[in-house]
DNA sequence: CATGAATGAGTTTTCATTCAT
DNA sequence: TATGAATGAAAACTCATTCAT
């Protein structure tokens, strides 16, 4: 039993107990305790890794966001035309790891969070603008000034079929990315 | 001196008081203390009239659902055609009265809430049924077979846009109104 | 069983409670639950009257001073020589009410907490100044413009047998006020 | 590479560091965390080298008196009459190294930790004892019999002069050190 | 109709202390 | 010799809720 070297481990189990517990109260009014009892530690631990709840919970929204982030990036490593561009960014979003339950749930809950608290908020603003860019560059050959437009579109399209999954009972990602790829196809069809 | 059939003013006050407090906390994270004292009563009141915090909550967020359904119907009952049916859904959808933040603040937290309340849930399907039989109902005429796909993705980029307006700092109705008929009129122009 | 005007002797009940508690401990590393037993109450509703621990001890400290401040002005009420001013604010510094133990502890630890405590502080220096202005104003006549430092002496005297009866077993008022008669009588024999 | 004799070094350390610490909060309610930190050590040390928290307070408050006495003995040595040793004993009670604020912070807390705690107050009795004893003796030659009264007057007037000066904004050692012997004085020119 | 009084239950947070390494 | 890891225990504080008036 290694004693050495805890931290790293215990702060993702911390963040990872903090997401799973979110999804399943399905609000931010989660305790701490509960969420160091799923960890398995005691709450003072989580305390003395993360300092405030406010922070735990900071913490998750950074790691869902990062993950996120990490799944676009690598999905467009591979992409070579501007369409296949957008196509990648799409299958990020609604692929499973970014779309289970309690990430959404969780997501959702950030996102009302950020409503009244600042670290939460920039966080948020970080992803609303990296998405626009994505879509903007990818757009941008396609439909030339309308890129902007359609961006903002899309990207507000991707957060209403994540708001509903939230409630659905069975989030289905593959079925939300085709009824985006089927917007995106209309706009592009006759652009402009 | 205690007034006769204050009940109903009361009532409304309270409810009214939810709102606001919700809009600027922005959270469900509201005290029935600081709710109360907004209508201008005790927090005993509050009680009285609603029992526990949680109907309070139910009736602030059956309330917004009440002004938005009338506000549809109105809209509905002027209107002639198919297009202009939907044109009125959405109209009323993003007009002032439901869009001003502290209802979409709300909204938005009864978006959250519902995930784990059975009430809120419910109010919230009935919205979501009456939304979509609205646009099948306007879009079948148009689109055909394809009404229920088109509906589901509207449904969405409304909610998505209602989502993101939470976050911003105006919220501008007939930005976000012209954005789903840019949409639609896409899918009315090629129809399947 | 009134209740009605409950305030104002619920919040007499706690700052006794908290001044005794002090004097049993004899620190300010005194609960707010322990208090709020001793004066029948829950600790919730010693929250609900004062806000914050810190509030109730400043408000422990504030009667201490009141009480004292009103024991002086009565007692030099009475008094018609410059002499006898001096008799009777040494009287009262010392007389039963203000100098017995709990109310000794008490106030040491609000001397110590006055250190790192902006309202205590405050408190602590109005006490200061109206100590020692009437020590000058009583001074003056006798000693002329060696009033301020012989009052400055006279103060230092009467805190430091106030500190040390918090150390002794039986606070011995009498014996402490002779003690700065006599030291008072060196200064008046030859004045200057 | 763990060193060896490493433990008077620490021990050092840690108990400078809580008199240091102690006068920045200005309260015991310091944490031995923050001590350890601030000697550069971590807490666990602390308690290794010390046992509990309240050993090291002790430890930190016996320091100070033995610098203290230290001082008195030093200055006692060279004094020849027995005013002579009286001055002595004020001035090292006023010394710059005991009349530091973080001493003089640092003192008083452990006058009023003394009131609760067994060790503390024996130590202060020590302190007491030795200081009377060593007043007393110098009198006796002076004032015959008013030896212990005058000894117990001084006593509290020092005491009185440092807990004033734990508030004030800078210690005056030098003007605390006449204003003693000003009454000193008067003791010596009229004795009985 | 309305509220002041009161509290139980719970939550975050802090901290001294221990222990294996 | 020294520490990172970990926790139990306790404290402040909050809040929904009840009740007598």
């Amino acid at each position: 039993m290694p004693k050495l070297g805890m931290e790293p481990i215990r702060r993702a189990a911390l963040v990872k107990a903090t997401i799973a517990e979110i999804g399943e109260v399905g609000s931010l009014e989660v305790t701490v305790s509960r969420i160091a009892r799923r960890a398995g530690v005691s709450s003072a631990l989580a305390h003395h890794y993360f300092g405030a709840k406010e922070d735990l919970l900071v913490a998750a929204m950074r790691h869902i966001l990062a993950t996120y982030g990490a799944g676009v990036r690598a999905a467009l490593a591979g992409a070579t035309t501007p369409r296949a561009r957008i196509s990648a960014i799409l299958h990020a979003s609604f692929a499973s790891d970014n779309f289970e339950p309690a990430v959404i749930a969780a997501w959702l809950n950030f996102y009302v969070h950020a409503q009244g608290n600042t670290g939460a908020r920039r966080l948020l603003t970080v992803y609303h603008r990296r998405l626009r860019s994505n879509l903007v560059h990818a757009l941008r050959p396609l439909v030339g000034a309308a890129a902007d437009d359609h961006a903002e579109t899309l990207a507000a399209l991707i957060d209403g079929l994540y708001i509903r999954q939230a409630l659905g009972a069975a989030p289905d990602g593959p079925r939300a990315e085709a009824r985006v790829a089927a917007v995106l196809d209309r706009m592009l069809e006759k652009p402009q």
